[in-house]
DNA sequence: GCCAACGTTGGC
DNA sequence: GCCAACGTTGGC
């Protein structure tokens, strides 16, 4: 069981959004960075991943899961580089956890959301999901 | 809205 | 295969 955070912009695709689709969840499509579809190719059904709001609200606010391992990107028309998984809505972050927050905790200054901020997949040690699950109130992080 | 960081593209 | 130009991202 790995970790992840996704990024996205909330006037793009909002958690909001993902929520409304339910148990089906989204395709996280679009992603056009290797880095970032290796992550996703790296993924297995159930692992858990923070929902970053990039651009506005710069927090983060809610956890996901995986729930369709990578295939091929339905938006990236015949080019096969794009895959990518489908992940849905577990639940919110009771408080969400902002960039600043995150920046100031020491135990987090390793982080990808500090270290490759513009990374828009990104991996998440198990230290870094208990941290922000702690700080984002969930004493017990969803695993 | 600005600008720094950084990934991608394309000419050589 | 190098590297300059260019485009995009995303915090501020």
């Amino acid at each position: 069981m790995a970790y992840w955070l996704y990024k996205s912009e909330p006037f793009k695709f909002s958690w909001d959004k993902l929520k409304s689709k339910g148990e089906a969840g989204e395709e996280w499509d679009g992603v056009r960075n290797y880095l970032a579809r290796n992550n996703m190719r790296a993924m297995e059904i159930g692992d858990k991943g923070f929902f970053y709001h990039s651009n506005e609200g710069l927090e983060v606010v809610g956890i996901t899961e995986v729930c369709a391992l990578s295939h091929p990107d339905s938006t990236a028309g015949d080019d096969p580089r794009w895959d990518c998984v489908d992940i849905r809505a577990v639940c919110d972050m009771p408080k969400p956890v902002s960039l600043k927050d995150v920046k100031a905790n020491p135990k987090l200054a390793k982080m990808a959301l500090v270290t490759s901020m513009r990374l828009s997949v990104q991996p998440v040690t198990e230290e870094e999901w208990i941290e922000v699950c702690r700080m984002g109130g969930l004493d017990n992080p969803p695993r």
